[in-house]
DNA sequence: CACGATTGCTATAGCTGATAACGAAGTCAG
DNA sequence: CTGACTTCGTTATCAGCTATAGCAATCGTG
């Protein structure tokens, strides 16, 4: 069968994206964990009393689309929220969502660790300054 | 603010396959269609006659997910539907599907070669064999 | 012929992302 | 200080894509 897409470069990065999220998410889940909430809990493990505004524009999510999200990581016990000033709350982990983001860490550099070394060695060091030079 | 994602690959695959995605979809959006909608006439294109299921194989769209995507596409009046045999359907591209494919091939080919650009040429040759290398 | 596989389809559900609008609170210029 | 603008968190809603389960009809092969 006559395929010419894979020889789109943006073809392949969605490709490339999707195949290697739907793996990591498999992975995560058996943790509990989603991949957003993985980056939300780095985030906030870095930078202590972080706010959900800061967070969302780390990682490119919208205000709205981060209800939902902290809500859950709140309700699971991950995350505490406490009032900064009159409008802002700062995140803050809690003693749970250090061993789980701990969890969550070694999947996610198994994982990563794994994807590079399914690159042949001669196009490794590209793969990421290619990607931020797309991404930014 | 500390923010170590960035340095992950798969972080990075991420949210550059975000980034393209989203504007390739903007843009063919400007013409009234989706990256899917591309991909599937493409591939009729290139293999006329072709079954749904022996596309939604190669883009890796599940049967059920190609029955709406299909319909809309037909309902557009760009690809026809005919019986191979009882329960198989030949997919055809129409005169306005081969029109709608032109423009849709016009964006994608300028933006596939605006992403190439973007890429520092000395990383440019690698980007692809190493998206295939995560891909397959 | 009979059985297993395939095709196309319905129905349904979940996740992600986007938009619009709101009240409350902060910020800053004059 | 005050008024204008911005920011924060939130609700509500919608679109797109993917996944699963099940079903009837048909096909291909032993």
């Amino acid at each position: 069968m006559r395929d010419p897409l894979p020889s789109y470069p943006g073809y392949a990065l969605r490709r490339a994206a999707n195949a290697t999220a739907a793996e990591l998410a498999s992975r995560l889940g058996q943790v509990g964990l989603r991949q957003s909430d993985v980056s939300v809990l780095i985030l906030v493990a870095e930078n202590p009393g972080i706010t959900a505004s800061a967070v969302g524009r780390a990682l490119d999510i919208q205000r709205a689309n981060m209800v939902p999200l902290l809500k859950r990581i709140e309700d699971a016990g991950l995350i505490a929220r406490e009032p900064i000033d009159g409008k802002s709350r700062g995140l803050d982990l809690t003693e749970t969502g250090r061993e789980r983001l701990a969890q969550g860490r070694r999947v996610v550099e198994a994982f990563e660790a794994e994807l590079i070394e399914r690159v042949p060695v001669e196009h490794r060091a590209h793969l990421l300054p290619a990607l931020e030079a797309l991404w930014r």
